[in-house]
RNA sequence: GCUCCCAUCGUCUAUCGGUCAGGACACCAGGUUUUCAUCCUGGGAAGCGGAGUUCGACUCUCCGUGGGAGCGCCA
């Protein structure tokens, strides 16, 4: 008898730095998949060209690595399933995408940037509820279509979604979810590039590696129905949906880097244990049956069952993260500790770069320690009056600086002295402010101290991550001493920085 | 606006019809410690509202209310 086998995977898109819902979200994959003795499969949703980098997907790797939530398949040891990278299967893509459209279950739709645009405002105009694509293209004649494909017009692919009846599904965290179809859009599942687009890309590796069970964020609900008819389109046995509960900012709204920091890479670089942060973050929606609070992966995965997994949207607390990980240190035997330190940054690797930075300023071998001890710190604690004091005074000046090093330093997916160099030198530029003024700053922001040791060396010691979170810090101080940065103002600083910084050359 | 999801201390949660509603973080008080931290002890702190079902509801049903998410050629 043939028994198929637990598979589930998580699949980050390597946007940006990696998140720490990513990191939460394949916990519970992981824990589910070991339970049932099943694997665990990481593919990497690559399928934004525009703002997918491999930077990005090794910095999700390291961070996953790091963590110690391990994968059976994935693009770096493989599998059977493979290629585990969406950008390498896109002749995959294409095929199912056009045999949908020989099934009649999709359609080539030739509208425009331009008529999608004007659709939406007439619909916003009309103050209609559903808005998205009026299926104009779905009425074309399937031979006139056909043509126009051959002739080389530009096109996507749209799923053919029914007029009315509802979609049910059953979610096994939840009872069974109806959605009707009504609220579908006619989903784009091959762009105009010839890239798929999530849906389709997602369902169709889901069937290909074999995943059993799709364990994902809330997000995902509303568009499950997209999902399961693609499966049916194709004939195929949808896997079953498991959708958990979104992580949330203080203020209830989903995790964002706003308000929290979210990058894995920080909460490692700041010095959290990885133990210490599975567990929290396991924590955060799942309880073992003992009630015991601490916990290691293997506990969770042992007992793991969908019936323990609680539902309300648990609010990220750095607060008990930092408790919880302070218990895992005291835990620790000294020798054990030190073995943790070790791999964190007190190791040859990171001093040899802080004493050659320390170095020409050096006169005895203790100046070394508090010299570089920014280097190794959280939070360098610049004070409010100081930054505003770099910046002639004028603390809004400063915020505002602060908030667009911060934003070109988060876009940035490589990272080094130059990038950081670059980055500061490119908003001198378009500040008017010499390097040297605006540097003042950041020296403080940074460091916690005017003069400093060579900025940019420091910048790339710290990481990217670090940068932006204590650009947040120093943020946060200015917040606090009455120059808030947000709101009316935030929105035009974004708007001049969308127009100065990131408009098509 | 429309669709869907969710709802126990400030926060994360336990409870699967009968409990003084338990634990953790945070907070407050006391103790141990040459300081601090740790550690220990104690304290305040919760079932959103209204109908039902039931001998009995935090627990089941319905309606409100509140919060969240989704509504892209992003994932």
């Amino acid at each position: 008898m043939f028994t198929m086998t637990v598979r589930t995977r998580i699949a980050p898109s390597p946007t940006g730095s990696p998140h720490i819902g990513t990191a939460y979200i394949a916990l519970f994959n992981y824990a589910f998949a070991r339970k049932n003795g099943g694997q665990f499969i990481l593919r990497i949703e690559d399928t934004d060209q525009s703002r997918s980098t491999r930077e990005s997907e090794q910095e999700i790797l390291d961070a996953l690595n790091w963590l110690g939530i391990p994968w059976d398949e994935g693009p770096d040891k493989g599998g059977p399933c493979g290629p585990y990278r969406q950008s390498e299967r896109t002749a995959i893509y294409r095929e199912h995408a056009l045999s949908l459209v020989e099934k009649g279950k999709a359609y080539p739709c030739f509208c425009g940037e331009a008529r999608l645009r004007e659709l939406r405002r007439r619909q916003a105009e009309a103050g209609q509820d559903k808005l998205g694509y009026d299926g104009l293209c779905g009425g074309l004649d399937p031979a006139e279509a056909a043509r126009r494909m051959r002739a080389g017009e530009p096109h996507v692919i749209r799923l053919r979604v029914p007029a009315e009846g509802e979609c049910a599904f059953k979610d096994r965290f939840r009872e069974e979810v109806r959605i009707p179809w009504n609220t579908i859009d006619h989903q784009v599942l091959l762009k105009s590039d010839g890239f798929p687009t999530y849906h389709l890309a997602n369902v169709v590796d889901d069937h290909l590696m074999g995943i059993t069970h799709v364990i994902r964020g809330e997000e995902w609900i509303s568009s499950t129905p997209k999902h399961l008819l693609i499966y049916g389109a194709f004939g195929w046995t949808p896997p079953e949906f498991a959708h958990l509960p979104l992580l949330r900012n203080p203020d209830k709204s989903k995790l964002s880097k706003r308000k929290n920091p979210t990058s894995i890479l920080y909460y490692r670089r700041a010095g959290y244990l990885p133990a210490a942060l599975r567990n929290y973050l396991g924590l955060l929606a799942y309880s073992l049956p003992d009630g015991r609070e601490r916990f290691s992966l293997d506990d969770m995965a042992a007992t793991f069952d969908f019936s323990r997994v609680s539902l309300g949207g648990p609010i990220f607390d750095p607060q008990k993260l930092r408790a919880f990980n302070g218990a895992y240190i005291r835990g620790m035997a000294p020798g054990e500790l030190m073995g943790e330190c070790r791999k964190w940054m007190l190791n040859d690797d990171a001093w040899l770069k802080a004493i050659s930075m320390a170095q020409p300023r050096l006169a005895l071998l203790s100046d070394l320690v508090p010299m570089t001890a920014f280097l190794f710190s959280d939070r360098p604690g610049a004070a409010a009056a100081d930054l505003a004091a770099a910046c002639g005074g004028d603390a809004g000046l400063a915020a505002q600086r602060l908030k667009l090093a911060q934003w070109e330093c988060e876009k940035s997916a490589a990272w080094n002295k130059d990038v950081a160099r670059g980055i500061f030198d490119r908003i001198a530029g378009k500040e008017n402010v010499k390097l040297k003024d605006l540097l003042r700053l950041f020296f403080l922001a940074l460091s916690g101290a005017e003069v400093s040791l060579p900025i940019f060396d420091s910048m790339e010691l710290l990481g990217r991550d670090m940068v932006v979170r204590r650009i947040q810090y120093a943020l946060e101080a200015l917040d606090a001493a009455g120059t808030p940065l947000k709101g009316k103002a935030l929105k035009a600083l974004s708007e001049r920085y969308e127009a100065a910084y990131c408009a098509a050359q």
